[in-house]
DNA sequence: AAGTGATCCAACCGCCGAGAA
DNA sequence: CTTCTCGGCGGTTGGATCACT
């Protein structure tokens, strides 16, 4: 990784004692040395780990680093339309609480989470001239999104002309993934054998319509002849009749059968740069508000 | 090919609460 | 009770990258 912030300003702060503390992006080096330590003694005490590991680094910077991108369970590439879904719900119901959201996406890191809100949720809002905590775009989201999940959803098993695609699509993914996988365990292996960093060089580009590895459903749920997915009866519930502190990112997964990104970049016509997940189109979604008020 | 604006996301900052001294 | 340290959280920043002209 290049040097981000470290060029706007100084690498270095001097804090009493003398010693020099580095801030920026993170090096190989430093990952690597990181990655061991953990290996070794585990997480937490992060002042202790940062002074004892020779990183000069805070144990803040250390932590962060860890808990966000080197951490080998860490879940990488486009957010998920389930993943998208969850969000806003969880987020209709608890606010800004990125952590305890991220508690209910295994993978995912309360930063990622709130930068997908922040970047692409509310970049709808915007667009659509409202704000997206208010219970109008809530009300758009669960009149269109769900049934539009829906629809696609069963659009992908009806289509058996496009699920050769699909397929590929995923299987290529799936393999990228499990590469990156294995490479972010094979880092945290205490044997340290190599080191791949996780990052830009072994990801697929977050613009590639084809980067999000899709959950597969067990065979034996992908060949039922019908999938059923009531958002208003099932547990997918938009109301509070059911309680999302049970609610988890595995139970949506196992409620819908696969699909591939592709099927919703066709629809995400009016963004500037396509992210290769976003569940609405804006026409669509502005039909829908002016039914609503 | 070059310029420009939009977008992404890693990393930093400040604040807060818990627990120890 | 007060002070200090630490870990955790949410908000913000800014360089890299991409898309468009």
């Amino acid at each position: 990784m290049s040097e981000k912030r470290a060029s706007s300003s100084s690498s270095y702060d001097r804090i009493e004692l003398g010693m020099e503390l580095r801030r920026g992006p993170w090096t190989l080096e430093e990952d690597t040395l990181l990655i061991h330590y953990i290996a070794c003694h585990g997480e937490g005490r992060w002042n202790l780990l940062a002074r004892c590991s020779g990183l000069r680094r805070t144990g803040k910077s250390c932590r962060l680093r860890w808990l966000n991108y080197l951490k080998p369970d860490i879940k990488r590439g486009n957010i998920s339309p389930e993943e998208q879904l969850l969000i806003i719900e969880l987020h209709a119901k608890w606010g800004n609480r990125w952590s305890r959201i991220a508690q209910h996406l295994p993978g995912r890191t309360d930063n990622e989470i709130k930068n997908y809100w922040r970047t692409r949720v509310q970049k709808q809002a915007r667009q659509l001239k409202i704000d997206a905590d208010s219970t109008t775009f809530r009300d758009a989201v669960r009149c269109y999104l769900m049934p539009r999940l829906l629809e696609r959803t069963g659009s992908s098993q009806a289509a058996p002309s496009s699920m050769d695609a699909v397929s590929i699509s995923a299987a290529t993914t799936a393999a990228a993934d499990q590469a990156q996988q294995a490479s972010l365990h094979d880092i945290s292996d205490a044997s340290m054998r190599y080191y791949e960093p996780p990052g830009p060089e072994i990801r697929s580009p977050s613009s590639s319509p084809c980067s999000t590895v899709l959950p597969r459903l067990p065979d034996t749920v992908a060949e039922a002849d019908v999938v059923t997915f009531d958002p208003f009866s099932s547990g997918y519930s938009m109301n509070d009749a059911y309680d999302l502190d049970t609610w988890d990112i595995a139970l949506m997964s196992a409620s819908l059968p696969s699909y591939a990104v592709s099927d919703y970049t066709v629809c995400n016509n009016n963004c500037g740069r396509n992210t290769g997940d976003s569940l609405w189109s804006m026409d669509e979604l502005h039909d829908m508000l002016k039914k609503l008020t």
